[in-house]
Parts: structure tokens; sequence; C-alpha cells
DNA sequence: GTCTATATCCCGATAGAC
DNA sequence: GTCTATCGGGATATAGAC
């Protein structure tokens, strides 16, 4: 537990720097799913060097866009009902942002190689993720939301491979409405002797 | 109509080449998932210029793959039961190929920009995929397989999905058993009133 | 902190000899 | 049909001045 002043005088540039070059990166990914480190050194207003000065390398910047993706994700889905709504909301909220649909697709595509430098964020992201959706579902169950007849884990697992599968079938044909499918998926999780 | 004659003579040997180069890039594919064309000249002992010849570009060659495995994947499950049936059987054979499978999702993601040259393929391939399995899931209904309280395109839909999903994930976790949650799935689309 | 300039790399594609 | 050689484009990463 070292003693840690907040950054302070010369510091506060940079590290507000580092935050601007996080947001531009945010949106130019958001819109083109991938791109040269030049353009984001153009809209920050820096050249490409000076924006490897805040991240070391592009592979770090990336994860780092990843990293505040999920963050803003996950504020975006507080206080849902249940996983599926969750995820539906989240999915509805991506709708927006095809290109950072893109940039996830591609980038979990690539760091499907274990020796990819993102391979561990994602690796992890699905373990977490997965688990949450779990205990979801689990407290769905006490309140007769959900049905009990098939295994947690499973659904889970397969809410999420929706959710991924369906922003891949999107993105191939934009009329898809992504949300109401989820909607469905959700349904078909529900106690199958209602209604 | 033009009177066409089977190749034959100095062709011969070209359209041999062509096979081996598709074998071999779809053997070195299904297990490395990417490559260089430089790697399929070298075990199919040519020179990178080579393989040019009988393949104008890489992508064109990419492409080739892509159709002999989708050919392949129909073959192995003529007679199946029912779409879930089929898609498990077709994950469950996946699994041995985990480049492939990687090729397929890296190269659908990159697919997903309309102007990478993969783009109709895989348009199409979702369109007519999802076409199938609604017939399929239809004729489930007729015979009290498949529930008939939900879209029938929507669970079509969602089975891809359910599909694509999960090869993600088992990348990125091989322990994963696709064929299970495949199948789990396809109980969620059973009719609610049964067991 | 920021820039310019440049060193590398990697790879696909082309030209032209054999 | 096949090779060698080479061009050319596009990026990332680094060195070093200011």
């Amino acid at each position: 537990m070292t003693t840690q002043r907040k950054p302070r005088g010369p510091y506060r540039k940079g590290v507000r720097r580092r935050e601007q070059i996080l947001d531009t990166a945010l949106e130019v990914f958001a819109g083109r799913g991938d791109a040269p480190l030049q353009e984001i050194a153009d809209r920050v207003g820096l050249s490409q060097a000076g924006v490897l000065h805040y991240f070391g390398s592009r592979e770090e910047l990336l994860l780092a866009v990843l990293r505040r993706r999920d963050t803003l994700d996950l504020a975006a889905c507080e206080g849902s009902d249940g996983p599926g709504e969750a995820v539906a909301r989240t999915v509805r909220h991506n709708m927006d942002q095809p290109g950072l649909v893109r940039l996830f697709v591609a980038l979990s595509a690539a760091a499907t190689d274990p020796s990819h430098p993102a391979h561990g964020f994602f690796a992890d992201r699905y373990r977490d993720l997965t688990a949450t959706i779990v205990r979801g579902f689990e407290s769905g169950r006490r309140s007769g939301a959900v049905r009990d007849d098939e295994d947690a884990e499973h659904m889970a697992r397969l809410l999420l491979a929706v959710s991924d599968g369906l922003q891949l079938q999107w993105l191939l044909d934009p009329s898809l409405d992504m949300a109401a499918l989820v909607e469905t998926f959700d349904r078909l999780c529900a106690p199958p002797n209602d209604g």
C-alpha cells in the first residue's frame, strides 16, 4: 500500500490528454471499426508518435478502448429486470454504434489466438459475464420468471452466444432487429407452463 | 451454350494443381486460421507467385476455401432430424478443426465491411441458411417437435447466432462443449407443454 | 510532451525470364 | 507453369531534436 497522491501540476495535462485520446479513439472506432493510429492522431491534433507516447503500442490503446466500452455498457444496464433484459438493452444501445460493434467482433475473433495481446481480456470477460448472468437467472428462478428444467450456465452461455452471433448477422444485414430477437430468446427461457 | 469438353492433355495438370492448392489451403487454415500465401506455397511446393497463378488473388483463394468448407459441412448433415440436430452435428464436426473455425470467425467479421470481397458471400449465406432452417422448423412444428408460439424466423436466426457465438466462446475456452449447448437450445425450442 | 524523420516489417501483386 | 526479383502500399515503432 504505497501512499499515492492525486496527480497534479505537470502530470495533469498528460492525464487529460490520455483521456482525450481514449475518447477520440472510442469515437473513431465506433464509426469505422478499425483505423490506423494516424487517424486518431489527426482527430486529437497530435502526431502518430504523440499518440504512442501515451499508449505504448497500438494494442494497448485497443485494449483500453475495449475496457471503456465494457464499463459504459455495464453502467447502461444497471437495474435491469433480468439478464435477458440487460442484454437486450445493451444490444439496443449498440445498434447506434456499428463501428464499435465491428471492432468488437473483429477483435474478439483475432483474440481467439492465444498469443494475441487481448486473449486474456476476452477469456476473462466471458468467464465473468457468464457468472454474472448465471446469478441473474438463478434469481429469476426464485421469482418464477425463468424455467428451471435447463442448466443455468447453459442458458447463460447461450444468451452470450446469441448476443454475439446476432451482432454478426446484424452487421451483415442492418435491417435485423437484434433487440427483438434477444427478447424472443428471453421468452424461450421462461417457464414452459406459463401462458 | 458453347460446346465444352472436359479438360485434357496440358490442362489436366493445372486442374489438379488447383485442387491440390485448395486442399492444402484448407488444411493450413484449419490449423492456423490465417496464413500468408507463402506458407501455402511452401507446403504445396510452389512459390508464392505460383499460387497466385491459380488463384488471381489472396481473396479469391480464401473464398474458394470457404465455399469448399460449406459444401463439406452441408454434406455432413444430410438426413438430420431437424435444424437443431443438423447444427449440433456440424458444430461437433467443427470441434476437430479449430483453425478453420477461427478462419471462419475472423473472415466473417472482416466481411462485415460492405466493401470486403467476401461480403456478398456471407450475406447470401445467412439469408439462405435462415430460409433453410425456417423450413426445417416449420416441418418440425407439423410433427409437434417444435413450439409454435414463437416466430420460426426468429428461432432460425437465434439458432445461427447460437452457433456462431458458441464458436467464439469455444475458441477462447476449448473446454466448452458446443454441441451440448446447441442441444440445450434445441430443447428450448421444443413445445412448452411437453415433459 | 510533442514533433519530424526514418527504420523496419510484412505482404500481396506484377513483370518478365525460362 | 513456374520461378526470381522487385515494386508498392500501409502500418507500427523508434530515435532524437526542440
